[in-house]
DNA sequence: CTGAAAGCGCTAACAC
DNA sequence: GTGTTAGCGCTTTCAG
């Protein structure tokens, strides 16, 4: 049965108009005293109380259309069956479905989220979790984390629930959920390799996130596992994850003469800068350069050429981030543990004429 | 002054360890009753309380680390400072930049806002407007409105303040921001008829949605204006704002040999749609066919050719609804208005060659 | 101007 | 099994 209509009650058979039915109104009109009706009402404790009682309050909520009020409850168990989840930048087409996978999990078991943007600003992060931790909420999921993050690390030891999502802490006790950066390094780096290519640059992002260093390290590694040169000229750390960073840095490389056939985007927005680079030098993607990103966002797929990139899946980053969470609310004192999704080559390019070295 | 980090406050001087001082412990330690310190922490009710006390109370709470909590505040109050946000699917770029400008707003005079995903699902958004109204928030912004919606037109009949983002009812007493839709199109039509083209063809959005309706309308009307043959044959309905839908027109359009020389789209994921229909005719763009779009999504600028279209300005959408809002929980009575913001054209391929018709 | 007392709606000891 | 009582932390009458 839907909820009543909102604001047309035409008022339940009890004194009152149009309140909202509380807990009293129902036992009254059960017939017992409102504690009772608490425990008929609460699954939890349903058992302590004489089936039939039970059954005939929860039939006097259902026809009442009884709410429980969310607010009381907190206020008296400290409890508030939802977590906050704090967001770099909801513009960013990462997140969402992020949000989405932690949504699905938690509402299939009552829980909701509180979304914050912190627009990657700390003081917005510690006020916006100030704020959210008075409303009683029994943890968090962060996808701001930092390398060194002295906030998240307080937070998460002195006891709040806290689970990473997308990007970890140097410190490795607060369970995470990310990629498998330095898997999606090696399969994205074997690609080009058999691709015939031998010069590579990275343009690596910033360096105190996890995936900024990951991708770095693990490009390293692949230079060294296929035997190619590991020469710095061939790196561009980026300050940002922006189009702009990533534009800058290829246009740096081509006025520095530095010799590449293919770039290694730390993530699609950088990669989206170096086609604009590249077209702005007059060279031509995949014809003199491949180029891959990392992500896979939205309509890259239309890009010319179609970026070919490794794919995060966002969604089940998040619905795992909301499991770990659950149940470290669950089981406060399980060993934690990190997660590390698979990731995925989306290769657009396979069709591309063979490189020309 | 920082709020004192978590977890790790040595504790304030009474007795208490790390628990979060409350109002009864700011009273104790100023030295007055409870209820003095709330009127003084209290900015409406700070001047029935003598200014030495009151600084008194506020100095305490200061070293305290003193934060209300608003659970108790709202179970008392029955207000929250919060309001609720329903957004259809927080992974169509076009709604996060509305989420921003809408919480910037509300941040600016201590309300949150309580972000729900409905998925375009109607059970999804009733149970979602449910459980925040029980959780006391004071009003609701949707940017889920169809043209015909029971549900928002009884939630706003019953006096729960209510605006509506991005779409608007058919009934118009809702407040509402919107683009307008009418002027974009119209400076749209008037950029292709300038450009030359006789024969437009308008891919036309869902039906029960306003932006549907009435960018349909006003193309019609721009048809006239420009004495421009109003042909059937030249309209397509699209089911939803999707590529595939705008595909699957074109397709068709073409199939059934229409003749048309450009394309205004409904939106621009439909005029993704369109791009891949062309292309999957060997038809160049802007060369055969020019193609308007409409909300200037995030990256249309590097299709190619980049996308010409009408640009929505989704986040003062927000901001905007936000202030209507706030207006409105302030004086409830005050007469609804609505707001609609100009839009402007994005012209991608001014330089691209005259059509040949 | 300040204190006392009540109560928002709910749950958790503790009786019976 | 059920009722009684108390109280979560705050605001708001009502006295004084």
């Amino acid at each position: 049965m839907p909820p009543p209509p909102p604001g047309t009650e035409p008022g339940p058979r009890t004194a009152s108009v149009a309140r909202r039915p509380t807990l009293k109104d129902v036992a009254g009109e059960a017939g017992v005293h409102p504690a009772t009706a608490s425990r008929a009402l609460n699954p939890g404790t349903r058992h302590l109380v004489n089936d039939e009682t039970a059954q005939r309050v929860l039939q006097v909520a259902d026809t009442l259309g009884y709410q429980p009020n969310p607010i009381a409850r907190s206020l008296k168990t400290a409890r508030s069956a939802s977590i906050g989840l704090v967001i770099p930048d909801l513009t960013n087409p990462l997140f969402p479905p992020i949000v989405r996978g932690i949504e699905d999990v938690l509402g299939g078991v009552g829980y909701n989220a509180w979304i914050v943007n912190t627009d990657n600003d700390p003081a917005r992060e510690t006020a916006a979790v100030e704020s959210l931790r008075s409303r009683s909420v029994e943890g968090f999921v962060f996808a701001t984390g930092r390398l060194h993050h002295p906030f998240i690390e307080r937070l998460a030891a002195g006891g709040t629930p806290t689970v990473l999502v997308n990007r970890r802490l140097a410190v490795s006790d607060i369970p995470s959920v990310t990629g498998d950066d330095a898997g999606g390094v090696a399969i994205a780096m074997r690609h080009l390799v058999d691709l015939g290519h031998r010069r590579i640059v990275h343009l690596a992002g910033p360096q105190d996130l996890s995936t900024g260093v990951n991708r770095l390290r693990a490009f390293r590694q692949a230079l060294e596992d296929h035997g190619l040169e590991d020469s710095p000229a061939r790196l561009k750390l980026c300050s940002a994850w922006a189009e702009s960073a990533g534009a800058k840095a290829v246009t740096e490389l081509l006025d520095d003469g530095v010799e590449f056939t293919a770039v290694l985007a730390g993530n699609d927005l950088l990669a989206l800068g170096c086609y604009d680079a590249l077209a702005g030098r007059g060279l031509s993607c995949p014809g003199d350069v491949s180029v891959v990103g990392f992500n896979d966002m939205p309509f890259v797929d239309k890009l010319s050429p179609p970026l070919t990139t490794v794919r995060i899946p966002h969604y089940e980053l998040g619905a795992e981030a909301a499991h770990l969470l659950l149940e470290r609310l669950r089981a406060p004192d399980r060993t934690t543990r990190s997660i590390l999704l698979p990731l995925t080559l989306v290769d657009r390019q396979s069709t591309a004429p063979p490189r020309l070295l």
